[in-house]
DNA sequence: GATGAATGAGCTTTCATTCAT
DNA sequence: CATGAATGAAAGCTCATTCAT
C-alpha cells in the first residue's frame, strides 16, 4: 500500500527534524512509522535517498502554506509576521529541519542543489507575489521585485533561526515591525 | 605540553567545521591532530566536552576579529561589507562551523546557553561600536543602538549562511548594499 | 532462527564461567558462538541483558537437576553427595559461574534479586524432597524443614566453592561424610 | 614516604572490595588514594601486583583479627557468631573483597596460591585456638582438631556471604545456632 | 510488498602501562 | 620519589545495509 511509503516519509521527517539527518537512524523512523527495517529498503535504497524524498515532501508544503499566504496590504503584512513568529514560537519543529537542511546542504553535493531549487521556488514564490501587488497598485511599479523577495524570504527565515533556538537577545517581533515600518513601507504605494 | 591541547583544539576545528558534530568523529580528529586517541581523553572527558571546549575557541576568535573591526563611516561599512562577503566566499568553514553551531544549540541545552551568550556578547560589541559612532556624532543620538545592532548581526549572519551553501538566488552584494542604503543611512547624521 | 538465539546464549555461558563477567567480552563470546557481533545486539540489547538471560538459563538448568535427585535413605545421599563432589572436581565450569553469579550480586541490584529467587527456589526445591521423606517416615516428622533444607543447600555450595580453587587444605569428602554422619543421621528416623 | 604505598593501599583495598578486581580502574585507585598514576607504577609494577600486595595487607588484617578472637566456652562462641553476623550486616566490604578474591584465585594461578596459604593460616590458627581449649580441658581430647576448625571456617566463610548478598532466604543467626547446638557442643566436655 | 535476522565497519570511550621530566 | 602526558589495544555498542523467506 502506499500507505506505508507515507507514514516512512512522515515518521523520517518528524525523527530528522527533531534529531538531524546525522543522529537519525533507520531504527528510530523504522519504530516511529512501526513498519519494519525492509519496508523501508523497499521503498528506498538508502538513508540518503529516504531524505531527499523527505525533502521533497517538505518543500512541497513549504511551497504550499507560502502559495495560500495572501499579501493584501502593508498593514495585514506587519500582522501576518507577528501571528507567523507566534506560530514559530509554539512549533519549533520545521524551523529545525529547515537548518539541519541548510547544514546538510554544505556537506552533500545533492542536497545542495535541492537547497538551491528550494530557495528559488520560494524567492519566485515571493516574487509572483509582489508582481500581483504591483498589477492591483499596491505595491511601487518600479521596484526590483526579486531584490524584494529575497530580502523578506530572507529576514523571515533567519528570525525563524534565532526564534528555533529561543535566541533571547534577539527581539524577531521587533525586528519584524522595524523590517515592515523602516524597509517595506517605500516600496508601497502611498493611499 | 599544551601544544597537544592546541594541536587538538585545531583539527577538532577543521573536522567539526567540515563534516559537522555529529559526522566528525573522534579518530579523524586524531589524525589530523597527529595525537594519540588516549590523548584527546586525556585533555576532554568526551566528544561533547572537547566540542564545548572548541567553541570557546571559536567563540574567542570571532569576538576578537569584531573587535577589531573599525566602522569610521557609511561609506567604509559598505565597504567592509563587500570585503566580508568576499572573505566569505573564498572560506567557507567559519560558516559551516556556526551553522553547525545552531543545529546543535536546538539539540543540545548546553550548547544553547553557549550559543546564547555567544549572540549576546557579538551584539554587545556591536553595539559598543555604535555609541562611540553617537559619541563621536557619526550616528543619529536618537536610535535604538541595540535594535540596530541586532539587525546588523543578523544581516551578516544570514548573509554568510547562503553564502556558505552557495545560493545563487540569494544575491549577498545585491542585499547587503540594499541594507546599507536603505536602512542604514537612515540612522547615521547627514555630514 | 531460535539456532542463533541458543548458541549465543551457550557460547555466553561458557565464556562467562570461565572469565568471569567483567572479564568476559562480548567479542569472545561471537567468536565462541561464531555469530556476528550485531547478531548478540539483535537478541539482547546489552551485555547486562545478555548475561541475565544466561542466568535464566543457567538457573533453569540448576533446577531441573536438582529436581531429578532422589534421596532415598540416608546411605544414599551420603554416596550421592561424594559422587557429586567427584563430578565437581571434574567440571568446575558451573562452580565458577556461581560464584561470579555471588559476586556480581553483590555488585548489581538486578542480579542480586534473581540471586534470591534463585535461592528460594534452589531451598524450597529441596524442602519438598524432605518433606516428601517425612511422608514416607524417613525423616522425622518434627524438624524443621526449612533450616534443614538450607543446610544442605549452604554447606553443597560451599564446598563446591572450596572445590572449584582446588583448595587443598579443605577437604571436601571428609567435610561432607562427617556433615552426613554428625548432623543428618539425627533427623533421620531410625530403622 | 611510605606514606604514599600505604595510601594506595588502602585506596586499592576500598575500589577493589567495592569494584572487584577486573571492574575497578588504576584511575579510580590513584583518585581515591590522591596520588599520581605514576607513583603507584613506582611502588607496583602492575595492576596484578598491586592486587597481589593488597592480598597481603588483607590476609594479614584478617589474621589479626582472627588470632585475637578469644574462644573461653560454647556459650560465648555462640554470643561471638551472632555479634560477627551483626558485624558483617553493617560492613559488607570485606566479605565482597572475599568473594572476588575466591573468584580471582579461580582464574589466575598466582592467586590461587596465595588462596591456599591464606586457607591452610586460617584454619591454622583456628586450629591452634581448638588445641589450646583441648589443653584446658574445655574441648575433647579426642576430636579432630583439623577437621574441627575446617567446620567452623567454612561454616562462618559461607555465612558471610550470604549475608553480603542479602539473601533473605539464608537466616545466618538460626543457622548457626543451630551450628553451634547440635554440632559444635559434641566437642565440647560437659561441665 | 513486507519481515526481521544477520553482518561488519566504525563509533565513543576506557584502560593498563610507559616514560620524559 | 613523583608527576602526568601520551600511547594504542580493546571494550561495549550503533548503525546502514543486505537478503532469505
Amino acid at each position: 500500500m502506499e500507505e506505508t511509503y507515507e507514514k516512512i516519509i512522515k515518521a523520517a521527517y518528524e525523527i530528522f527534524s527533531t534529531e538531524g539527518y546525522q543522529k537519525a537512524s533507520i531504527n528510530k523512523i523504522k519504530d516511529k512509522a512501526n513498519v519494519s527495517k525492509g519496508a523501508i529498503y523497499h521503498y528506498f535504497k538508502s538513508k540518503e535517498e529516504l531524505y531527499l524524498k523527505v525533502l521533497e515532501y517538505f518543500i512541497f508544503e513549504f511551497a504550499n502554506t507560502l502559495e495560500n499566504i495572501e499579501f493584501p496590504d502593508l498593514y495585514k503584512i506587519r500582522e501576518l509576521g507577528l501571528i507567523y513568529i507566534e506560530e514559530y514560537k509554539k512549533n519549533k519543529q520545521m524551523q529545525k529541519f529547515l537548518i539541519d537542511f541548510f547544514l546538510q546542504a554544505m556537506l552533500n553535493k545533492k542536497i545542495k542543489k535541492i537547497m538551491n531549487v528550494f530557495l528559488e521556488n520560494s524567492i519566485a514564490l515571493i516574487e509572483n507575489k509582489i508582481k500581483e501587488m504591483q498589477e492591483k497598485g499596491i505595491v511601487d511599479k518600479n521596484i526590483n521585485t526579486n531584490l524584494l523577495a529575497q530580502k523578506i524570504f530572507v529576514t523571515l527565515d533567519s528570525l525563524g533561526m534565532y526564534i528555533s533556538i529561543d535566541a533571547n537577545v534577539i527581539k524577531p517581533e521587533k525586528l519584524w515591525i522595524d523590517f515592515v515600518d523602516n524597509y517595506l513601507k517605500d516600496f508601497f504605494n502611498a493611499n
